[in-house]
DNA sequence: ACAAAAGTGTTGTATTTACACCCATGA
DNA sequence: TCATGGGTGTAAATACAACACTTTTGT
C-alpha cells in the first residue's frame, strides 16, 4: 500500500513517516474499586517495568479500530465504552525508536475480564492510588486519562458499560465515588440522578446489600445516557 | 535516523509507520469577533477548496513544536496560546495517501497578524458563523477545537494572548462573549471576574469606548492567569 | 430490638440570573 | 440635555451541601 506516483512524492514524499502506537488506560471497575491493567514489558528498554498496554496502528485501521483491536486482545472483551485521551509526541519520549502514541481510555467490568489473559502476560490490576511507575510517559497519560473520564462522567451517565442491566442507586453512586475519587453524599447524588430523568425505576428489588432492599433501576431508553443534561457532579 | 538493529527491527520493524501531521484552527480575535484562518488548498486533490494550516511532524520535533512552527510560518507570530485538540486518524481521511493528523488550535491577535502573509498565500479571515465548507474532516476540526476552546476559557482567563498589555473589563466581555457565542451579562461578568482576584486595576482609564471611561485592568502577576480558579462561564 | 442501608425532608449557604439604577461625560 | 457605556446594588431563583429523620427487614 505505498503510494509512489509524481504527485505523492513531491506532496508527501519528502516527508518523514512515523510508527503510531495507541496506548490503553484500562480502567475496571468492580465493587467500589477503580483499577488500572497494567503490563510488565516484555524486553528492553526498560524490561520488567510495568507500563500501559498497547500496539501499532495499522495500515487499514483508525486509531479507533486499533484501540479496539488492542481491548480485545488484551481484555477479551468488546464493544466497551472508550475515549480517545491525547496524542504524545515528544521525539525521544520511547529511547528505542521514535514513536508517536494516542493514548485512549476504556471503562470495562472487572468480573467480566479473561482471567486467563492475565495470567498469560503477568498483566495486574493496580488500584489506582497505590499503582507503580510506569515507562515513558505512562503516567501522565493515566493522570490525562482519569481527568478526561471525570470530564465525561459529569457530562453524561457512564454506568451502562460498567453496571448490569439492572442497578441500584447505591451501585451507581459508588461508580461514581470511584471515578472522581472521594465520596458523595448519599441522598443529595440520589435526588440530583433522579431529577435528571434518565433513569426508569423497575419493580424488581436487591436485597443482597441491605435488609431493606433497593429498587433496581434502568436507563430510560438504549443510548439516551447520551443526551445533554448538564453537569451531574462538579469537578 | 534509521534504526536498523536487531532488536529494533524485531519489536517496531514489523508495522507501518505514517505520515503524521499538524493541522491549526487559527482563532484570531479583533473587536469582539472570533475569526478563523483558512487557506485555499494550492494542489489537487481538493485544489481551491478551503483547508486550515497544517505541515509535518518532521523527525526531531514534537507535534507542539510542529505547531509552532506552522504558526510562526502562516502568521508570522510566535509565542502563541496554543493546545492540542485531537488525533485524526481515519485511515482513509485524505484521499490520496494516509496521513493521521494532530489537530491544534491557537489564539492570536488579528491586528498583529502579518498581511503580507494573507496575500502570499490566498489566505482569508472567516467569520465563524459564515465559515465555507472545508475539506477532508476539517469541519470536525474545528468544532472540537471551539468546544476545546471553551473548556479552557471557562477554567482560566485566557485573555493575555488577545488583549493588550492594559485592557478594559467590557473589553474581556467582549472575548468571552466571542469564544461563548452568545452575550453575557455586563454587571454579572465583571463581579465574576473581580471575584477571582487575578486581575489588578491600573489607574489609567480608556476613553475611546465610553464617554465615562473605563478603568484598565491587568492582569496581577504573570502567570496567575493559569492558576485553578474554578468555573468562570457555565459551558 | 437493633443495626444498616434505603429513601425523604429540611435548612442554610453559595451561585446564578435578571434587572434596576446611579455615574460621568462627549456630543 | 441626553444617550451611552461604566459601575454598583438588589431580589428572586436555582443549585449545593450537610445532615436529620423515617422506613424496612435480616439477624
Amino acid at each position: 500500500m505505498e503510494s509512489t506516483n509524481e504527485f505523492l512524492s513531491e506532496m508527501y514524499g519528502a516527508h518523514p513517516r512515523h510508527y503510531v502506537a495507541v496506548d490503553c488506560v484500562i480502567f475496571g471497575y468492580n465493587n467500589g474499586e477503580l483499577k488500572l491493567l497494567l503490563y510488565p514489558r516484555s524486553f528492553e528498554p526498560s524490561k520488567g517495568n510495568w507500563s500501559l498496554p498497547g500496539g501499532f496502528v495499522q495500515n487499514h485501521e483508525s486509531s479507533d479500530q486499533a484501540a479496539i483491536r488492542i481491548l480485545k486482545k488484551t481484555t477479551g472483551l468488546d464493544n466497551i465504552f472508550m475515549e480517545q485521551v491525547a496524542a504524545f509526541a515528544e521525539p525521544d519520549r520511547e529511547k528505542a525508536a521514535r514513536v508517536i502514541s494516542l493514548a485512549y481510555y476504556a471503562l470495562v467490568r472487572l468480573d467480566q475480564y479473561d482471567e486467563n489473559l492475565l495470567k498469560e502476560y503477568g498483566a495486574t490490576w493496580y488500584s489506582l492510588t497505590d499503582m507503580p511507575d510506569l515507562i515513558f510517559d505512562h503516567n501522565e497519560m493515566v493522570a490525562k486519562a482519569l481527568a478526561k473520564l471525570q470530564y465525561t462522567a459529569g457530562y453524561q451517565l457512564v454506568g451502562s458499560e460498567l453496571l448490569p442491566e439492572l442497578f441500584t442507586l447505591t451501585q451507581l453512586r459508588r461508580l461514581y465515588e470511584a471515578i472522581f475519587q472521594r465520596e458523595l453524599d448519599p441522598g443529595n447524588f440520589r435526588k440530583k440522578i433522579l431529577s435528571l430523568g434518565i433513569l426508569k425505576r423497575s419493580n424488581r428489588k436487591d436485597s443482597t446489600e441491605s435488609k431493606k432492599g433497593a429498587y433496581y433501576y434502568c436507563y430510560h431508553q438504549e443510548g439516551i445516557q447520551e443526551k445533554e443534561i448538564g453537569r451531574i457532579i462538579k469537578v
